[in-house]
DNA sequence: AATTCGGGGGT
DNA sequence: ACCCCAGAATT
């Protein structure tokens, strides 16, 4: 395949069959940054009402940079992977405190900002400055490594190395934008990971995959994925209306979101064995009043089993109780705007509120 | 180079 | 049940 042909293609491609997109009727670069953080690793689908939330909420990075990191936590809620969050709003903070506001305007610039990587940089870059940069995320490495038929794997080093060193030699020079959504988009939308729609490829005249029937085994990509199973005992105290809640602070999933008090364990044990073993002394201050089934909660990565005990605290024992376990009450109307994990949101909807 | 970070959707 | 998603930071 003439390389000089795939740009033109795609691009063709594109401007007949692309998605109307807000981001891309912008060359801020503060939304475009705000679209590819949301997006990274995150379908269009579900990341556009994020999208929608923060630009209206947010609407510049110095309104972004001025607010708590609790209430962009708390917007983010339920888009998974906070510390995307946490980094976006530190890297506002800087453009808004170190650079008035203003992003820098370049790939090597972009790069030294938190949570802005390779794949983000070139994104900005290119489609906010048309510098010349190619993007590489799984619909590229998908898209090239069919054409050319490349089974490097993509997760070594040398296939970063083949599929970058590819992609920058097939970026238009006259649009490189244009050809960077181009190629995400055809990734997207035609050359899917299952069932390709090769009838309708501009490139199935000469696609290496597409010819040998392999468009299922690339890209080749070498990755086992050990899903460790958790048990969690939730202790949701309540105090009249009020429930108590902690910030996980820890180096563990959900860091910097709000929920119960937690006892993990590497087996379910039962609730008089765990009121016992937190506080003997005041076990008998505490009432059991509701047990929940088993919810599971499925992470990438982690099978969480969470049971919930809702127990109510005697009103003399609910100050040494917060303290002791570094708990803090709140009210249904706090407890709303803190922000929190799936499986504690689900849980509040379903059993408290 | 391998792990760790969520949650939702497709097959 | 398994895969992937406009990846980045950490070890």
């Amino acid at each position: 395949m003439d390389k000089k042909i795939v740009a033109h293609r795609l691009i063709n491609w594109y401007n007949h069959h692309k998605r109307d997109l807000p981001w891309r009727h912008t060359t801020n670069p503060y939304l475009i940054w705000l679209s590819e953080v949301i997006l990274q690793q995150t379908r269009v689908k579900q990341g556009m009402p994020y999208y929608l939330a923060f630009t209206e909420k947010y609407p510049t990075v110095d309104d972004l940079a001025l607010a708590d990191e609790r209430e962009v936590l708390r917007l983010w809620q339920g888009l998974g992977y906070y510390a995307r969050a946490r980094n976006m709003h530190a890297t506002a903070k800087l453009v808004h405190q170190q650079y008035g506001g203003t992003f820098p305007d370049s790939y090597a610039g972009l790069l030294q900002l938190k949570g802005i990587g390779p794949y983000t940089a070139a994104a900005i870059a290119s489609f906010a400055f048309r510098e010349p940069v190619a993007v590489l995320d799984g619909n590229v490495y998908r898209v090239l490594s069919r054409i050319f038929g490349i089974d490097t794997d993509i997760a070594s080093h040398a296939g970063k190395k083949i599929f970058t060193t590819l992609a920058n030699e097939l970026i238009s020079l006259e649009h490189p934008d244009i050809y960077n959504q181009a190629i995400m988009e055809f990734g997207a939308m035609l050359c899917t990971p299952a069932k390709p729609q090769c009838m309708f490829c501009p490139f199935n005249d000469a696609c290496i995959a597409s010819l040998t029937g392999r468009q299922e085994q690339l890209p080749v990509k070498s990755k086992k994925l050990s899903v460790k199973e958790r048990f969690f005992h939730y202790l949701v105290f309540t105090s009249g209306n009020e429930i108590a809640l902690k910030e996980r602070t820890h180096k563990d999933i959900w860091s910097g979101l709000y929920d119960f008090y937690l006892v993990e364990k590497d087996a379910f044990v039962e609730t008089d064995e765990l009121l016992q073993e937190l506080s003997p002394e005041m076990a008998g201050a505490l009432v059991v009043e509701k047990k929940s089934a088993v919810h599971i909660h499925v992470l990438s990565h982690q099978r969480v089993k969470a049971k919930f005990w809702q127990v109510a605290v005697a009103a003399e024992a609910k100050e040494k109780l917060a303290t002791d376990l570094g708990l803090t009450f709140f009210t249904p109307t706090e407890t709303d705007d803190l922000p929190k994990p799936v499986l504690i949101n689900n849980y509040l909807n379903e059993y408290i509120f």
